[in-house]
DNA sequence: CGGGCGGTTGAGAAGATTCAAAGATGGTGG
DNA sequence: CCACCATCTTTGAATCTTCTCAACCGCCCG
């Protein structure tokens, strides 16, 4: 497997995306940048909410805690991530908070959504932006319903690092990951102790190591393997025209 | 607990957005009604689709199939739910086929989404749409991640019954659902057996019966218990003036 | 009437959870 | 600088849930 595929390639065409559209929310819709630190409480669950968020950097953690008093997390938004949590009824059901230092382009939900309809620019990134949180979201729900734990989280974090990778901070080496193995756990619907198993079993087996802080890839092609990742993940998400050269890539390496 | 929950008496607020929706994109946008029969499959996955879709009536059925070969249903559109898959990255993805019968107002992505930036009425139609949708695919991660296999079925299916609901074809007494076990199973991530078997249990438990073509509940309020179910469900995707009707009403209820 | 599909049941095996406890690690205040 | 605390991580053992495999039933449709 080759080390240049364009999932590792085509870093940061979303950062230039990005920088194109918070240029024209800073500049027609009052958006500015704002800092929280690690911990904090951004969007409360049941309140509602009118603000937009476009992370800057750092790790969010959407999360919802149901009635029973469990808690579900939802996303992990990154770099590039677009939340308009009014729009996604979340106010009410759903909590935003930092998982690291981060800071974010904030402004009015209203606002993002007058933009996108008089600037294209806007309009795009949002829609891939959207595109890409609900593949995310649709790939959590398989690797939960479908794939065992051992799986699921290797599955998990090769996402994980596709998504950065798109940011540029990340490669098959690994990525800087600021999940604790509870973090893991409660994005994935295992106990944490179950989740220690298996990443010693994924440590063991030498296929990748999660530290807190740090994953990093003993052998990325075979925890490919061993997670039967699809190498495509978000790739759809990207322009068009980049899925010619994805198919005539595919076809080359095996 | 009253049986005139506002989940239950707001029936048809969707049906009427939708005609008013759906007269501008027939008027504007070339859509047209399109008939499908029952397991006819509408998009292809792998396909890069570039139609949208706003069912009238029947049961559609997003899914999925992973590279291991196993199936994951994604959602099951019903009438008044919009998909535009080419939105959703979903063409490549994801595989969208008829349930039943199915009749739907078919046209290009492209006009849907140029015909929302000038008419609100289409805008605020397909916002309301997503916004279930996004929530119901929320629900789902949470019911397959944190919930035991019998709280699972019995939760998802009066999800099911608050989405029917709010076209006006489901009650408290149950609604008509062309669903298998083996469906359920799928999208739920259970084995068919083990679903088989926790329907018995719900069955013995008096709470509710399952049957090909009819979901009816013994005892709502029971069933609603067991699942720890939000009656809230899908409430904030409603017009906002309901809400203060919505919190009026829960605090009488008790 | 025979095949296919959906539903039902049992028994054993695998996967994941619970409870209980102890070893790291990092930050804080004395 | 060290003791201490909180949080994260690791391990073991018993238990429970869910899956797998292997049947069998019943019904509808050709």
């Amino acid at each position: 497997m080759s080390s240049n595929h364009p999932a590792f390639s085509r870093a940061s065409s979303i950062l230039s995306d990005q920088a194109r559209c918070v240029d024209i929310l800073v500049a027609k819709g009052r958006f500015g940048p704002r800092h929280y630190r690690a911990g904090e409480t951004i969007v409360v669950q049941g309140d509602d909410e009118t603000r937009a968020f476009i992370v800057r950097d750092g790790w969010g953690c959407v999360g919802r805690t149901l009635r029973n008093g469990e808690r579900q997390i939802i996303e992990f938004p990154v770099a590039g991530d677009v939340l308009d949590l009014s729009t996604a009824v979340a106010g009410r059901q759903e909590e935003f908070s930092a998982l690291t230092e981060m800071t974010v382009w904030e402004g009015l939900s209203s606002r993002l959504r007058t933009l996108a309809e008089s600037e294209t620019a806007v309009a795009f990134f949002i829609a891939q932006a959207n595109r890409r949180r609900r593949q995310t979201l649709v790939e959590r729900l398989a690797d939960v319903a479908q794939r065992d734990a051992a799986v699921r989280i290797a599955h998990f974090l090769l996402e994980l690092g596709v998504r950065l990778s798109l940011n540029g901070i990340s490669t098959r080496g690994g990525y800087q990951c600021p999940l604790t193995q509870q973090d893991l756990a409660a994005a994935l619907g295992l106990t944490p102790i179950h989740a220690n198993r298996m990443l010693r079993e994924a440590r063991t087996l030498g296929l990748y190591e999660f530290r807190r802080g740090q994953v990093e890839f003993l052998d990325y092609a075979a925890t490919a393997e061993f997670a039967d990742f699809d190498m495509d993940f978000l790739a759809a998400a990207e322009a068009s025209p980049l899925s010619i050269r994805d198919a005539a890539a595919r076809a080359a390496v095996p």
